[in-house]
DNA sequence: GTGGTCTAGACCACG
DNA sequence: GTGGTCTAGACCACA
């Protein structure tokens, strides 16, 4: 199963699934102009509301990373054009937790050399 | 006015109220035993409901920023010692979005050097 | 009826709900992913506010004991993963009850040999 | 000092004060028929309201750990008749917690190894 | 249907 | 006066 839920996240159903696909579709695992599972087959095969997978596949469509085709299904997008973008996101948020460590009094260098220490494999 | 509500944030105000009061406290501007206002005058201060203000002070209470005395106040905790503890926490969410920006392709140097580009003084 | 309430205890009925819950999870009576009766089913067979129980709930949630879902409901957590923290509160404490009698004269083995008088089946 | 308050412990302050007090004469710091400060020398040592020492005292007197002489103050009873009385709740409460570990599923023999190792100097 | 947030207002124990 | 609990009822997003 690529997709895994967890219903005790507190994270909504529809948001997991967007997630999932997210990270597939960035990290090349679904192909660019790959069909994702009809609504149906996944709303099975994870066995929930077909409403809910409705939901991300629509979410999915209006942040750019799929498309879909009516009555041929959804694709994904290229990750290239995506990645870009995301990373952007990213980095903005990092910011926002950057901004906390120097506000609770710690150095630039320091937040930078901890993290360094932490996460460099 | 210590705290400021955003109604279109999306962001639950009992939760804006406790982020508030968790930066007075660690930034050092509410010192350690001084006492937070009272549940009804902040509720007509900030104009809600004290049932919200009375939620938002359990939960920094839950978190250690803060402990109550029934018919005397509720305390701020002192910052020193939640300082290293809020900080770990933000490391840790740092170090998911930084395993985000790995999994979409990036190397770990080239992150830690676009975080000195974005965000040194 | 899974859950009884006391209104003479002076214990709070959201605490004693969560402490009811405690128990069934940790003992294994509600099974680990199992869902918990909804906020509105609950409060009607208690016959009390459902905002009572969606404070339980929260409390079960902030100590680790369940997860929710909105939308779907609120999730057990598997009790294996619990007892071990749990126990270690509950010596914990003990060890201040112990710290007690040793303060008003007992001897340790004393206490211990009494402990086997008293409870041993 | 011998009484210390906690604003943030969330205990009633007069409970604070009746404990403090509890301790000192099970463990003979204030002796048998020794005079326990008057209620406005203690408010004004602990800078809080004179009521809430004069409720203190009146549990410690219905709690048979002092008795008071009108117009002459309040004396402290002799330990020795206390500390049976004591134990035994404080094995009650003990007893309590052991059947809370009994219940997650750990054996009498192992809580009481877990003791000796714990608690043993 | 579900959980989550907020308001309004009552009552309690504590200081 | 203070914080804490509970009820009643509304509204929201999610499934």
């Amino acid at each position: 199963m690529l997709i895994s839920l967890d219903y005790r996240s507190g994270l909504p159903l529809y948001l997991q699934i967007v997630e999932g696909f997210k990270r597939l579709i960035l990290s090349g695992v679904i192909a660019e102009n790959e069909r994702l599972p009809s609504v149906r087959e996944l709303a099975s095969t994870l066995a929930i509301n077909p409403n809910t997978i409705q939901r991300a596949y629509r979410e999915l469509e209006n942040e750019g990373f799929a498309g879909s085709s009516p009555g041929k299904g959804i694709f994904a997008v290229g990750s290239n054009s995506l990645k870009e973008r995301e990373a952007e996101i990213i980095y903005n948020d990092i910011g926002k937790e950057i901004q906390k460590l120097l506000d609770i009094g710690n150095e630039f260098d320091d937040i930078i050399s901890q993290l360094n220490t932490r996460f460099k494999k």
